[in-house]
DNA sequence: CATGAATGAGGTTTCATTCAT
DNA sequence: TATGAATGAAACCTCATTCAT
């Protein structure tokens, strides 16, 4: 075999993408991306045949690696609360340790090149992440009728902690501690302790 | 003065970019726009002067939209709870009511077109609202410190349940109030009623 | 109305892609049309849609440009041999005052940008021509079943004359005549005088 | 000698290319006609330097092929007539067998990739063939001044029948010896038989 | 010799904005 | 004031060719 395709390309493309989209959104073109991470043009199409196609890579791959730290960083499952509350801190210190993959997911998800196959493909990755967050969560949210609805908010939730904690990362443990109560008030059931 | 500027056509602009932003995102052409409002393309540039400021423009003019539904359906202050849950009821009613709307907000939110000041001028725009939301707020949420987090938990929750009261408008009372409970229990004062 | 659509500007950008793509074929670049009409590149889009209909159009605009030379050269109706060679001469002498239009009109035949409803539009324009030319044909290519055979023949025949009149104007008269005589030794009636 | 260059890759790369051609036209990229031939990009720039060489090699290819067959179905010369049918039948008959060969050669004939020294190439190759074909052609065609339109016209007659042919190849058989029939008249000795 | 990753010039097309009408 | 033709920079993407492996 010639030259294999090198990771340390990819790796560096999937960075320079994360970066431009954070700071200029999915209309970052794929001239910077390639130019910040040191390859040409033409390069980055061997890697991601399109444009969307690096799109929905860079999304997968920034969930991957949230949800990696996330399912890491679980402590021992002492007490319900403090199982979730570690849940939780794993997602808001990755989200203040990568500030432009926040902001690049942010962007990202409201826009119109995500498909739902690679949403999908983000929700099948860790089915335990799912399952374990709801296991002191109200009944009503467990209900088939309202269980998104209650990730949802969990979601927003946390993301708006992100966006504060990142902000102004010397108050980062307050405000997180702060989100978690406020979430755990929301939605959790009432005598979970 | 010769013909006026025609507010009709002004409006019309704004509803057709309202639309094309929602569909398509900021990246939604000016041409699609003004051939939408029914106007000739070098016309919205009369009106506004430049891209940017037709989407601050737009921005302000829903934000606005939306704060004054919300001072119109505010209820008689019978219980601070009720009081609060009015002006919850109002802004997702014109979530629902304006998906187009709402969609378009999200989308220009996070994206870097609209500029501090005019994110400054919809926080100016309605003083008495911010106010009234955190009559019976937990005493947290009314320091200096953590003041605005707490309003954006509040509009983090509130947009999660817009998103999914539009998605699926048979339930939307249903998902108007959960999202409400919701957020009580994770801001409100403890023993507020 | 503003500034309207130049005539003008529509003719030139047909010419310099006829040129274009008589010299280098229809992978001419839509820039080089653009320079060598004297217009933006941009310019050229507001004309035609896409390269393929800048294609199809200049097909059409050629092919009828040719009918049109063709009709307007029919002799009188003396004899059908006559007859026939005035619209031989006026088709062979439009090529040779036109060789980069029949060369482009080549090129373009055989690529694969040209579409089905293009060439049925150039058989429906002028449905006289090709009765017209079939007063004195053999019974054999009167048929249903072999009209389209001789047609192509025939053109077939004159292409051929055209390339090498055009290439040697000093003889095209004889060429023509002798190609002329080819054709109808070929398809003629027998006896036909 | 290392391992020589295989005569097979070279052999599948100039039928990959003719395939590749006669469906896309000389734009067919090199990177798809190395995969179609079962190696690797750069691997056709060891058998062909450039991608013009690949052109005019497979044009030659392709003609010498088609002669060899012509000289090959040459029957007895019984009569001029039925000997120059013999010719005209092969060439038929191996336009309509091989539709991809015949296809590929029109595009390149009409591209400005193959060098008149190549087309130069292909009339040398084969003298016999070309005296053979005038041993019964009128006076006129035999003159220096019009030997080569003559050639030019018989090849003209013979394409668009191989086209018809392959188009219908249920009919191959009346069409070939009409489009024979056409070209007798057309160019052989009045009184030739 | 064979491979295929890397390249960057060049292709088509879009678009915000200007300005003649 | 309203129009829409004109513009050209910049976007995404393709491709023949080179060269490290």
């Amino acid at each position: 075999m010639a030259r294999p395709k090198s990771e340390d390309k990819k790796q560096a493309l999937l960075e320079a993408a994360t970066s431009a989209i954070a700071h200029q959104g999915i209309a970052a073109s794929t001239a910077l991306i390639a130019r910040n991470a040191g390859v040409a043009e033409g390069t980055l199409f061997r890697y991601f045949a399109t444009k969307d196609d690096l799109l929905n890579a860079l999304y997968l791959h920034l969930k991957t690696s949230l949800c990696e730290t996330m399912l890491a960083g679980m402590a021992d499952p002492i007490s319900p609360k403090n199982f979730t509350r570690s849940i939780w801190n794993s997602y808001i210190d990755w989200g203040v340790r990568n500030p432009l993959g926040h902001k690049a997911i942010r962007r990202m998800s409201v826009s119109e090149k995500i498909t739902a196959d690679t949403k999908q493909q983000v929700t099948d990755m860790f089915p335990e992440l799912n399952k374990l967050c709801q296991r002191s969560v109200r009944d009503v949210f467990l209900s088939e009728a309202y269980r998104t609805f209650g990730d949802a908010l969990f979601l927003s939730l946390a993301e708006t902690t992100i966006e504060f904690a990142s902000h102004e990362p010397e108050r980062a443990a307050d405000l997180t501690a702060l989100g978690f109560e406020a979430m755990w008030l929301a939605l959790a059931e009432e005598n979970a302790v």
